[in-house]
RNA sequence: UGGGCUAUCGCCAAGCGGUAAGGCACAGGACUUUGACUCCUGCAGACGCUGGUUCGAAUCCAGCUAGCCCAG
């Protein structure tokens, strides 16, 4: 008897061949479509080429009836508030930056997803990213690197666990990205050439400043930016229009351009500093998801990623008397977000990783 | 209302008789399944005002206006 699995459907492009892979390698096929968000607002993300509106549903429905695979609508909204746009809110006000992709990968697209998944009966889930999970020697699974470098995802899948990814298929992985689009014009898929999504899916706009006041309903809160030395270098428009390493949109001119440097909240001060002064060599992160394997020696060399889109850099690894993680680089990197995740690579693997808290 | 100095794009600032550098800020675009960063493009029809000298002035001269400094 074949295995059942549950493949998320965005109505893009990368999962559409993700349910068509799987169906081809013999596996049966269910697609989901996850409800995470308002109506209105998903309406406008799909002209964006977002991921979960009323316009993703057409999409996957039609995508499923090609395949000719059952498929479903599942709501997901309460969830998504709670462990993504609750968490993206709170960690701004707090003057951190988040990364909701994460939140939501670990605790909606698997926690939640999985979980009703297995309720009526998969043995797997799926989904259209770029990564590949692998089962390791030592038991362990792990995220491994995809093979579209350019499209990499694996930096926002470093937190998710080893039941998960027990539990998860990544077929789209193991192939280029032009690649998936070929099977899908040649499947006949009718989303081919849909644009890939990108920007923060529940804040269509970008104007994600905006989207907290309103969620909120607290006005911003204007206050100094001050330098190092503390002297008042002109005023903000409130914490949660900044992050560090920001350069644009402070609305200042000086010498030479400024850039974000810390984000006090108590104070609701921002510093600024010029050049050099944004580059550090030493990250403390929080809040560990260990991969491909459980723990490390001081001294571990790793490959450390400060943020999505960054390249990687060496680095060595050490434990914190607080349970965290003290990664020191080679060469000192640019602009260490507190809020953004810090994730370790062992060659091609994930190895874990977690939040920067300074 | 005595003496001196300065007035060039929103801000800072080159220019010193030959037909307006640059930086910051800003706008648009590229890049990007987070925020940023980065890159590209655009951005003074005219140099406080009015005259004058000159083939030609932001650049020299005069007056005016404004600001600053030192004296009262």
């Amino acid at each position: 008897m074949s295995k059942t699995v549950v493949v998320g459907m965005s109505g893009g492009v990368d999962s559409s061949v993700a349910a068509y892979l799987l169906k081809e390698a013999g596996y049966d096929v269910i697609g989901v479509t996850m409800q995470i968000w308002q109506e209105q607002t998903t309406q406008e993300i799909e002209q964006e080429g977002g991921c979960c509106g009323l316009q993703a549903v057409e999409d996957a429905k039609r995508v499923a009836m090609e395949l000719n695979i059952p498929y479903y609508v599942m709501n997901f909204r309460k969830e998504f508030e709670k462990h993504v746009i609750q968490y993206f809110v709170q960690e701004y006000a707090a003057g951190r930056t988040p990364n909701p992709c994460i939140a939501c990968n670990r605790y909606v697209k698997w926690e939640a997803l999985l979980n009703r998944s297995m309720a009526i009966g998969a043995d797997y889930i799926a989904t259209g990213h770029y990564a590949r999970i692998e089962a390791l020697a030592n038991g362990r699974y792990a995220i491994r690197n995809s093979v579209t470098a350019t499209k990499d995802q694996t930096y926002a899948l470093y937190n998710l666990t080893q039941e998960q990814l027990r539990r998860t298929l990544m077929p789209v992985g193991a192939y280029p990205k032009e690649e998936i689009r070929e099977i899908a014009k040649r499947a006949g898929l009718p989303v081919a050439s849909k644009p890939d999504s990108q920007e923060i899916c529940f804040v269509p706009d970008k104007d994600y400043a905006g989207f907290i006041a309103d969620y909120t309903g607290t006005p911003d809160v204007p206050g100094n930016f001050v330098d190092r030395a503390g002297n008042v270098m002109g005023r903000h428009k409130g914490i949660i229009h900044y992050t560090v390493g920001q350069r644009k949109g402070l609305g200042l001119s000086l010498k030479e351009p400024a850039f974000v440097l810390e984000i006090r909240p108590e104070t609701n001060e921002v510093v600024l500093g010029y050049g050099r002064e944004i580059f550090k060599d030493t990250v403390l992160a929080a809040r560990m998801n260990y991969m491909s394997e459980a723990d490390f020696e001081d001294g571990r060399e790793v490959l450390a990623k400060i943020r999505y889109n960054h390249k990687g850099a060496p680095a060595r690894l050490y434990h914190e008397a607080d349970g965290g993680v003290r990664c020191v680089f080679y060469e000192e990197q640019r602009a260490v977000t507190p809020g953004q995740a810090l994730v370790l690579y062992d060659g091609e693997y994930v190895f874990g990783g977690g939040t920067i808290v300074r």
